[in-house]
RNA sequence: GCCCCCGUAGCUUAAUGGAUAAAGCAGCGCUCUUCUAAGGCGCUGAUGAGGGUUCGAUUCCUUCCGGGGGCACCA
């Protein structure tokens, strides 16, 4: 990856010149005239040694440009001719300019490395665990599951892609409170919380009065009927299913407590049991036996937390709701009290998702039966569209879905923008299928000169940095706003130029580039679970 | 009252503290004798308000104004 190989060379050359060391960012500057890369690094040393940042980059200039193509002397471990150009300009930055050789160079190279262009040995086959959904088996999963669920899966995706070794899981609420009321509404008393259509469909199916034991048998209907087939519906195939009700069979809560008592970091008080969160940096204290001699639900996460961690994981990752939010400092107060390390626990909290149909907006609620499914949703839009959608954005902004939007704009919308690049593409393959081009020569790889060429291939070099981000913090908006702008650049080679030429070692060149591109595309897309179709 | 998230173009959103704030949709034009026009090109149009930090702020701090969420011996 080049970006992490000008990253490399220039902290080397700063250390060597100026004796300090500073992790060097990479950035991709926002206009073509400033490079293929850039970085600031000068006018941050400037502060700190007392010098002109303009001065300093054209220092630092001198020491990395041994690198360029240009170069005579070159060091031994020099692979290839990374750059045409490397400036200095004010106020202060160093602008790097890609090589076409290098460029070109790259095309074979993806060629070569096909689906597993853009791995990383980032990773280094940790074990990451990625719970998500984990939603309530009392009910059909809704939109807010969605998003957790898609980004769930597709950062399990793109760190598995980065080295890592993950772990979907779904945490199953089968037991206690919840389980209880279900079982209130499924009977129909007087304690009945949950409306939807398929309570009554339970009321057929599940019969008895002690609400516990209704409870369980109807949250196992819904997990096995309704949540299990929605995921696969998804496009989600968790690795496990742990419920939670086993870690009460294996007395695994009670071992925990006794863990945190005897760190002396519980009390009583007023007939219950408290754990001492602030000493944490939690903002109250809270309770794990509550009076009436119940276990709460922290009490099996705390347990659920420490089963994780004795499986071995050494990074843990929980997509939640921003309904979650104020359990996100307990959770990591228990984590700490129990030895762990901060940088083990990754708690998302992605903001609500709201759904709007004719202008207005859908409010849902399990409790009313009134709201949209995520299965509704998928039959109404199509799981690429859906997924596309919910990927798209940051998880720290609310999330608007446009139901009608979403419809009308099914034939104009960037899930389609980006299939339709790698259809024309296979179109494109179809018609030279005979010629069998699969290695295009180097010697005709340098034909490709063309600004759209060489603009499209330093889209392709993208990919792996994207994984490489991602992985790092995590933001899975990353790709699919990657996949556009990979699409648009294809989009305009298609129109600058021509593939299909009577010029046989353009042709050669140009559909290796096209093939390139393909696998970029797809692996893109199959990092999102988006469908490739090869016709549109 | 306290804590968290968000206020960017008519709408939905981009932009690890960087260089002329970027797209899509909507609107107005142009573009198929050429590999799929579900494409391409152009025009119109924006950082909620005020302070501060600095070479430089959409981004960080602060006050205010909007919107959403959370503050239980609920999950």
């Amino acid at each position: 990856m080049v970006r992490k190989e000008i990253k490399k060379i220039t902290e080397k050359a700063i250390k060597k010149f100026y004796k300090e060391k500073i992790e060097v960012k990479i950035e991709r500057p926002s206009e073509m005239v400033f490079g293929d890369y850039a970085t600031n690094v000068a006018m941050i040393i400037a502060k700190q040694i007392k010098k002109n940042p303009l001065e300093i980059a054209e220092n630092l200039k001198f020491q990395i440009q041994p690198y360029g193509e240009f170069a005579q002397g070159r060091p031994a471990n020099f692979k290839s001719g990374y750059f045409d150009k490397i400036e200095a300009v004010k106020p202060g930055f160093i602008n790097f300019f890609l090589s076409k050789k290098y460029l070109q160079e790259q095309v074979s190279e993806i060629l070569k490395q096909k689906e597993k262009f853009g791995g990383l040995i980032l990773g280094k086959n940790k074990k990451i665990n990625i719970e998500f959904i984990s939603a309530n088996p009392t009910g059909p999963l809704t939109l807010g599951n969605g998003r957790g669920g898609f980004c769930g899966d597709v950062l399990a995706n793109v760190l598995a892609k980065a080295g890592y070794k993950t772990f979907r899981e779904y945490y199953i609420n089968d037991v206690g409170e919840q389980v209880k009321k279900l079982g209130h509404s499924v009977i129909g008393d007087s304690e009945t919380i949950y409306k939807g259509d398929y309570i009554f469909d339970l009321r057929k199916k599940v019969k008895g009065d002690n609400p516990e034991k209704v409870g369980e048998q109807a949250a196992k209907i819904i997990l096995e009927e309704m949540i299990k087939p929605s995921t696969k519906k998804m496009g989600i195939k968790f690795d496990v299913w742990f419920s939670e009700k086993s870690l009460y069979q294996k007395k695994e809560v009670d071992k925990v407590l006794e863990q945190l008592k005897n760190k002396n970091l519980c009390y009583k008080k007023q007939g219950a049991l408290w754990f001492k969160s602030t000493n944490f940096g939690d903002d109250k204290d809270r309770v794990l036996i509550k009076a009436n001699g119940e276990k709460t639900y922290f009490a099996s996460d705390i347990a659920y937390l420490k089963n994780k961690i004795s499986r071995g994981f050494d990074v843990l990752i929980y997509f939640w709701g921003a309904d979650h939010y104020g359990y996100v400092a307990r959770l990591k107060a228990a984590a700490q009290a129990l030895g762990y390390k901060k940088e083990q626990l990754h708690i998302i909290v992605s903001q609500l998702v709201r759904l709007f149909a004719d202008g207005k907006e859908m409010r849902m609620s399990k409790r009313t039966g009134n709201y949209t499914t995520l299965d509704e949703l998928i039959d109404e839009v199509g799981l690429d569209i859906a997924r596309f959608f919910f990927l798209i954005r940051n998880n720290d902004t609310h999330l608007n879905f446009d139901l009608d939007l979403a419809k009308e704009q099914s034939e104009k919308n960037p899930v389609f923008y980006i299939q339709y690049a790698h259809a024309r593409i296979c179109a494109i393959l179809r018609k030279c299928g005979k010629l069998e081009i699969r290695n295009p020569k180097s010697e005709n790889l340098k034909l490709l000169n063309h600004p759209s060429e060489l603009n499209l291939i330093k889209q392709l070099i993208r990919f792996p940095e994207i994984i490489e981000d991602i992985a790092n913090d995590y933001q899975v908006q990353r790709l699919p706003l990657y996949a556009v702008d990979l699409a648009a650049s294809f989009h305009q080679f298609y129109r600058d130029c021509q593939v299909l030429t009577g010029d046989r070692p353009l042709l050669e060149a140009r559909t290796g580039l096209i093939l390139a591109t393909k696998i970029v595309l797809k692996n893109t897309l199959d990092l999102m679970g988006i469908s490739v179709p090869p016709k549109m």
